[in-house]
DNA sequence: TTAATATATGAACATCCGTTCAGATATTCA
DNA sequence: TGAATATCTGAACGGATGTTCATATATTAA
């Protein structure tokens, strides 16, 4: 009886693991399925580069759609829809007046996120990905 | 001539930054197209569920692929997939072993992210927030 | 050598996602 | 009122993505 055999009727293999009986206690550390989908959905809210852009643009002040489309040259339209995304995931907040809709960053969260993760590409060499593995 | 008009065929509207001219101030904190697109494939790696439970689990040991796949109860198959898309991010490192191959973080940054979003999942109102979900 | 194990990979499939387009709502101005 | 503006939204199209399946390679065991 292990889980391979079990659930997906894989052989039972010798990886020492398995000989160890350790695996409930890796599991223990494992994120819950529940947790790894709510943070998959945050990260993949920021997976876009449009939406980075626009918290670019919002870390320091609140703005209105239109001037966000003017400045990434994006038609209103499509900007909208993204945030959209970003109001439903709690990233960015709004205030209406008037006609106009004015933008801002929902919490100091969102910044630390998004000046965290350029942090970490700074640290990557080159900046863009290469193929497998690191030298 | 401004950008809605020169680019998008829009008519001239009366945002406030361009009658205030301020559209090159905010574009001066704008991400660039390359930046966001680099940070955007950062974040999409993060964007998966099965990626970020594998991550969880290289936390605070290495591991090798099917004790891997067997703590995800998945198949070796899916569990190598995922890890060649961390591997060419650069999220995850890797030593070959006789016929294993025993997978860890490729640095501290990835940690960074990965506990700094878990934290900010913490402060979801809504969202699930889970036995890990909170440090 | 032959068999079993550990991992890797390409193709295929279903699903998801961002933009465009058309149109709707709401506010302001003439 | 009617016209222009600011924003929003549903549908649709093309492209990206994660898993499964079959298969390939390499290492170890018998």
């Amino acid at each position: 009886m292990n889980i391979r055999s079990d659930i997906h009727g894989y052989p039972a293999g010798s990886c020492h693991l398995y000989r160890t009986g350790a695996v409930a206690q890796i599991q223990e550390r494992l994120l819950s399925s529940g947790d790894a989908r709510d943070l998959a959905d945050l990260f993949q809210v920021m997976a876009d580069p449009t939406r980075l852009r626009i918290i670019s643009l919002l870390a320091e002040t609140e703005l209105c759609v239109c001037d966000i489309a003017a400045a990434l040259e994006m038609t209103p339209s499509a900007v909208s829809h993204q945030l959209r995304v970003l109001r439903m995931a709690q990233l960015v907040k709004f205030r209406k007046e008037g006609r106009m809709a004015y933008y801002s960053l929902d919490d100091d969260h969102v910044l630390k996120l998004y000046t965290q993760s350029l942090d970490h590409l700074g640290h990557m060499p080159g900046g863009a990905i290469g193929p497998l593995g690191k030298s």
